[in-house]
DNA sequence: CCAAAGCGACTGGTCCAACCAGTTGACGGG
DNA sequence: CCCGTCAACTGGTTGGACCAGTCGCTTTGG
């Protein structure tokens, strides 16, 4: 018998969570001054140094600008925030559209994954290119298990865009995959055909160990784009 | 006569800067646990409140990991930090090398401005089609000077990644410019030859006007590639 | 009368001191 | 030898005080 972990969730988290959200989902303008910390902190019941923990992860996802002396004004997020915006919202469709965000995280995961396995091909030293002849092994060993495969795949995709030598493919990789909506916790039905074809991963594993840059990055494109085709036909399965 | 801003550096941001830079540079291994917060506040001479903001950023960066009750723990950035992390760090060689960062970032920039262009030729409304030819308009307006034509045409790919549709592009987008290492403050002369080819730009954007997907990836690509090469070439000018 | 100096009444920034709430490991009884 | 207990950590939270900027209103000087 298992149970799911109470909400531990810290107070400042939590008030992180809530004015995140109400940022995103646009409950104040751009511009508008957020209530000073005081009154943050006699609205949500709790102490001032909590409401400043948040506004300052606030801050540094580019949500809110504070200025010691005048009020924290919200930022327009569509302007400032970068990627790890994506990285920590909830998949709570009165923020954002779920589906849309689904089908923009699969469009980016194709986009820069086809570029890794082309630079990959191109100048990854040959013991990355061993790693990755291995991953696909471990991924090809997983077969009848989909979570098993899924997990494996994943792993490979990291070796690839490690591969690829680029910092900043790999920090986007991360952004794609550590969040909530990301690749890793999307309905598996989305990419079971993509999960599947093990012959094709082999044949990218063999184009990036034999260095062939545009035969690589088109086999990846080729096993990449077809979830983000299924997302957008039928995008609530 | 002007003089630029004294260090005003909250405490806090300048311990949050060392730590960083510290976890980056690697002078903490994978698992290793920070000193408590008592000990971080009596090293930098500063309050535990400050220090524990510190930490939520960088636990909010990936950097590390907070327990209670547990010791904060170092992570490996190249496994946990999104692409805000290239945002945050400042251009210091001895943390990451510049070059290779350099490169990646207009890598990551012409793969990302090249599917954004074909998805904009595809999807746009014709407003944003508007939008993108009155920026090239700006853009070509400003001819002469450099720096505007930097800004003009900023503000021009800022319109074709909004015209794609995909918030990832967008938030991603947000990432690459925003930071100190970003496009936008890169050594002007790496992209002369880009900023200079104004007819390259009116040819982008009529083929984003027309809806011709294919032909619009093609002409940012060839646009943005070529500093790639040229970073990759000489890497420090 | 109007502009400029000045003065509060805000804002966020920092500190102290205490206590709550988990984790860890060592110590002692079974 | 194993296992519960407990003390000494860790981070989490609170309250209150004060510093340091900003902003707007008021008073003052032209």
């Amino acid at each position: 018998m298992t149970f799911e972990p109470l909400s531990r969730e810290s107070v400042s988290d939590q008030v992180f969570g809530r004015l995140r959200d109400a940022v995103v989902a646009g409950r104040y303008a751009a511009g508008d001054p957020l209530p000073s910390e005081r009154e943050l902190a006699a609205a949500f019941g709790v102490n001032r140094h909590a409401i400043r923990e948040a506004l300052r992860r606030l801050q540094q996802l580019g949500l809110v600008r504070v200025s010691q002396g005048g009020a924290t004004r919200v930022q327009d997020w569509r302007a400032t925030a970068g990627l790890d915006l994506a990285m920590t919202l909830a998949a709570a469709e009165d923020v954002l559209p779920v589906a849309t965000l689904n089908r923009d995280v699969l469009e980016m995961r194709a986009c820069i994954g086809a570029d890794a396995a082309r630079l990959c091909a191109e100048r990854a030293e040959p013991s990355a290119r061993d790693l990755i002849a291995r991953a696909v092994e471990e991924y090809a060993a997983a077969v009848p298990d989909l979570a098993r495969m899924a997990e494996a795949d994943l792993a490979l995709w990291r070796r690839i865009v490690e591969g690829s030598g680029n910092i900043a493919y790999l920090l986007a990789f991360n952004s794609l995959t550590a969040g909530a909506l990301a690749v890793g916790h999307m309905p598996p039905q989305r990419r079971t055909a993509e999960l599947l074809d093990v012959a094709a991963h082999r044949r990218l594993s063999e184009l990036i160990g034999a260095g062939d840059a545009a035969g690589a990055e088109g086999a990846a494109r080729a096993l990449l784009s077809a979830a983000v085709a299924a997302e957008t036909e039928s995008p609530r399965p």
